[in-house]
DNA sequence: AATGAATGAGTATTCATTCAT
DNA sequence: TATGAATGAATACTCATTCAT
């Protein structure tokens, strides 16, 4: 007459499993929004039961902000990577349209993730070191190759074409995205 | 939510409530983000009992639709109409930098709705048609002046400034974001 | 294949729900301490569904405040009723030990949430309010009889006595509470 | 409960620990009300990891029973000093007096412990054997100098007097209390 | 037509306690 | 022996929505 005993898993030694909890919440984020990411969806993603969150993370807000800043640090490098080999002007265009086009690495998961950053650091100021570190790591990347003025125009322009292409049904073209990306950096084709 | 029942005004006769519901949402929205706006927030902004919220709309996300779209269409005139007079590339400079930098009357408050609208859009298909329109009509507003491909460069290139300059807390000046477009349009300064 | 309906009350239509809230607050209260008193626990006390008891309080504190106020506001007139018809010094004798021990209409339950408020007063400075109007009452009734300083210590050892009967497994003979009274009054049996 | 995991002094040796968590308990007891006593504030109070409280104690309410009856076993002796050098009638007064005021050594930190010993006895069979013990030993110390039932009433008029003197923000004057004791006792002044 | 009371599912969070290390 | 990670039940509270009036 014993009662089910609920296969549960006896997870009981489990290291990193902050680490894995905090890029389950990276996955939520992406999949459901800043506003649609909770406590249960993420335990939920992470196979951890609930109370393991409040456990490692003093709140929600403190595990977006942890989430975030992985994410920024996660991108940064890869930014960095992907303009090592530009020598020529010419190779800073194809970076950048790679770069706006996916061809490089970041897909749309993480895009979005990066929006979804912007718009709650617009009003939770804690988040605002994340955006503030990642836009001037991005930027001096910009800037071993133009003048600081360009550099954020080149920066604004791939923020602007990337959310563009992430939301229009009908988004630009590979070939139009290296004429306006050319157009700004004074680059004839 | 209260204790206190209010001597509530006997708003007896009361035309364009529906309207005024719609106002406060975008307030909301402004305020609070897309997650933070509920149907409590709402009436209270509106100074309209709870109740009537969900007899003149079918839901929360009917409610949002409606304003979103409102948003749009108000935008989409004004947008217009601060390029009317442009005549020459020169003028254009002009015109999208008053745009950037907030002196042609979109403030903040109006840029953070369209960004919650993109995200929001970006999970939500019945809202992709606001944006696909919105869209459409403000490309169609700059092909009046430059070929396609570009026009689409300055709207992605609006976006990225703008989002960086209302996130920032080192901006971009109004004559580095001229310079900025200059160099996009081709224009020598 | 109709699934269960679940018997469920259809209480649609229930005034002065709100009142019998807090009346169920109280008896929690009197039976589990602040301490223990839960939503749950009124809901199911007052036999209304969880939500009913946040949408008519502010919250939890709200609740304890009026539950506490009200019972203030019961606990007043009886204990002007109850020294209504003392005429001479020998009568109050009698009315004050009749007081403490409960042959007046206060019992335990009455006793032990005052205790409760007392303590709940301490850190809770909201209910300060209700103490503080509670005792200034009380003497005020003791005063018709009494001077004031008398009047203090007549209400100090009702408080004591009584909170030693509630407490003690061998409690005081109504004589001895009587010959204790009739001391602090002077009155020579 | 936090994210940090803070540098933890590494306390090698130490004895007396589990007596400085019944220390720690009692402080945070005071503070916070039994209500608001848990592991993880106790932990807090006394500098000591979350586990090593279910180490030296078998749970919380253990814990809470040892931390109330050192309280008591503290305050008794601290009673009977105070009326050591009792001579007279009126040398009681002036103690009693000095024990309602404060002037005695016990402060309100020490009395707001006993009265959440009080209410939690009431509920907690548990801790009725330390107020009985707590009470029968006061009460002893009174009848050295009154009759029993004398001394029942002072140590009830005691307990009232200082709730009432810790709750009031307008306690009685300390000629009054003395007053008030000198009738009970039959002391002319 | 209009509303405010009502409700149950869902939210974040706290916590005593267990247990592998 | 001692601890901190782990957990699941419980807590207060929010909210979109329903519905009797």
């Amino acid at each position: 007459m014993t009662t089910v005993p609920a296969a549960r898993s006896p997870r009981r030694y489990d290291p990193d499993r902050k680490s894995r909890i905090i890029d389950a919440a990276l996955d939520v984020i992406a999949e459901h929004g800043v506003a649609g990411t909770t406590h249960r969806r993420i335990a939920a993603a992470a196979d951890v039961p609930l109370g393991s969150l409040t456990y490692h993370f003093a709140g929600l807000d403190d595990l977006l902000e942890q989430a975030f800043t992985r994410h920024a640090e996660r991108m940064s490098p890869f930014y960095e990577a992907h303009f090592q080999r530009v020598r020529s002007r010419a190779d800073l265009v194809d970076a950048v349209t790679d770069l706006v086009h996916g061809d490089a690495g970041a897909d749309t998961h993480d895009w979005v993730i990066a929006y979804e950053l912007y718009l709650a650091a617009l009003r939770n100021p804690a988040l605002r070191t994340v955006t503030e570190s990642w836009m001037r790591r991005s930027r001096a990347v910009l800037e071993r190759f133009v003048d600081p003025v360009t550099a954020r125009g080149v920066d604004g322009l791939i923020e602007g074409l990337v959310m563009h292409k992430t939301l229009s049904t009908a988004p630009v073209s590979r070939a139009d995205t290296r004429t306006i990306v050319a157009g700004l950096l004074g680059v004839t084709q």
